[in-house]
DNA sequence: TTGTACTTACGAAATAATTCGTACGTTTGT
DNA sequence: ACAAACGTACGAATTATTTCGTAAGTACAA
């Protein structure tokens, strides 16, 4: 997993996350989950899924006739740069603010508000 | 300020973000500010707005001449709507996961951390 | 008055992203 | 062997976004 600065479309996004949850896949399997959500051809995902190639957000194996295509970007780098990108234009810089946003609008259980708390003590920590 | 669910562009979202910050203003102002960091002719500027203007996102008060913009979307929703997509497609629905990439990769120092755990706990007494 | 500066409106070019048709090759079942 | 099914490649149409040129109106100073 290399690549630094690559920006997916919307569309790519999508079909990393399939990758990522499911693993090396074909363009055909993606193209399957895909199908369950929205309504596009077979060659349009081949398409997007060649071109993402080149740009190597994902990488692929030729092996075989059918080829094997893997996100080549972790998933966890990419949620650092969206949540970085978030932070910098819609929250003047400050993760906190984001964080504050996130907790009030969209439930978190108390187990998760507890994994939290003991997050911030660990960043205390750090100190 | 009304306005369900319309999803500004890059470029719009860098206009609002000015609309936010300074207040009502013309599209003069506007350029201006987006010139420091970008390089594109005023009528571009102009036309941006003008599009906005048809999208609802900003609302103008055509009393002077120079029209005057501002925005017609809260920076609060926007930002609401914001975080729920990014919550929805990056990280499984799941706030408390985005919370902790936020708190991991960007620093928030002492006291921002002490606000987090004050709103943590107002949480918990709502409940 | 005349001309310079500024404004809006708006069509259309330039660019980016998505979608699809079609060609062409390989595999598979009969 | 042959057709049907399935795969890749790729040019090009479609759609979305950004950019700009030009026309036309108004204010204002010389």
């Amino acid at each position: 997993m290399n690549n630094s600065k690559v920006k997916p479309t919307a569309s790519e996004l999508e079909i990393l996350n399939i990758l990522w949850s499911k693993g090396p896949s074909t363009v055909r399997e993606i193209h399957e989950v895909l199908e369950l959500n929205k309504d596009a051809g077979y060659t349009t995902t081949l398409k997007l899924m060649q071109i993402m190639n080149e740009k190597s957000l994902v990488k692929r194996d030729e092996t075989s006739k059918s080829h094997v295509y893997s996100a080549n970007v972790s998933k966890e780098l990419m949620q650092g740069q969206m949540v970085k990108g978030m932070i910098d234009t819609m929250f003047n810089g400050s993760a906190s603010q984001l964080v504050m946003q996130a907790l009030g609008n969209h439930k978190a259980d108390a187990k998760e508000l507890d994994e939290i708390r003991k997050y911030l003590d660990l960043m205390d920590n750090k100190k």
